[in-house]
DNA sequence: TATTGTTATACTCTATAACTATA
DNA sequence: TATAGTTATAGAGTATAACAATA
């Protein structure tokens, strides 16, 4: 809410008009890319005591959810390739979050837990996420908020629907 | 449409019951990010042979409406800040797309603007552009875009709206 | 003193390719 | 041969700090 510069009525003539950014503001890709963007940076703030970013906290919130489940499924579940997966769980591991046991069934696999400072975090984690959440939304109310999940679901669908997406990346699972 | 691994029987016993998600699925940011990872993979694909990012379309865009605006205030139209705008017009400029020259009235300042062959470009880019955001927001239709755009504008506003914005990069412009 | 643009640097995310050890 | 996980490497994207030239 700043005060408006208070121009000295001979100061600077204009006021910059302010560019036009057109058709930008009426892209969808634009807009998520906005939108993400102060989402995102909120969430770190919100977050910085913790100093946990989403991935992170998504990571933190599969294991808690479906402990032993296997390194690769967590990751593709969030859509994280198995190479980049790695160094996020060692950060991770390196906090003392997270566990990983060798499997009976598989001996190549590694099962992930959730320590007990793991699981004492992920549930104070939990707990400003839903906060954050609120925060975030409280502009478009209950039903503005289900109507955009709805949308970005369809958006996010219709977009895995064709083209090229052999690899292992995304191979989601959840979306239907 | 993968003809399902059609099993055998008596191969594997249960088919990975799929990983229990909640409460990601119904948060907005986590929306928002798979919705932007699935619609800039497909940007991507879509201007693969033209070899453009969105954020590159997104420069070309308001230098075209824009010429001889400020690099300065190009990116800050783009939330991009100063430090990381230099590197990204380095990459417009050796393809020769942008020429920047010394304004009169502030021998600090460049102001850009489009080469002919960049005036070419983004003509077909626009048009390719277009084609794009009828693609992916195929399944919403015309109402489900309007109400999607104005929900991600009052998340992108909301967010905007408190806590520390103080540094360049953000200052936007756009959204009133 | 403040602004424009630059350089240097670092960390995260994403992506490919090649390797091991198990299966 | 295929899978689970690793390493090495590369490119974007984002972030800070410090500098030169200009205002």
């Amino acid at each position: 809410m700043k005060p408006a510069p208070a121009r000295a009525a001979s100061d600077l003539p204009v006021a910059e008009p302010a560019p036009d950014l057109s058709p930008l503001p009426d892209l969808v890709g634009y807009a998520l890319r906005r939108t993400h963007m102060a989402v995102f940076r909120r969430f770190r703030e919100a977050f910085a005591d913790y100093d946990i970013r989403p991935v992170q906290l998504g990571v933190l919130t599969v294991v808690l959810n479906n402990p032993g489940l296997k390194q690769t499924a967590v990751g593709a579940a969030l859509g994280i390739k198995r190479t980049n997966f790695g160094p996020l769980l060692d950060g991770l591991m390196a906090r003392g979050l997270i566990e990983r046991k060798r499997l009976e069934s598989d001996r190549r696999a590694l099962g992930l837990y959730l320590s007990p400072l793991g699981q004492t975090l992920v549930a104070e984690l939990q707990a400003r996420e839903a906060a954050f959440e609120r925060q975030i939304s409280a502009t478009i109310g209950d039903e503005g908020r289900r109507d955009l999940l709805r949308l970005l679901g369809q958006i996010a669908a219709g977009c895995r629907g064709s083209s090229a997406e052999d690899d292992e990346p995304e191979t989601d699972g959840d979306v239907p």
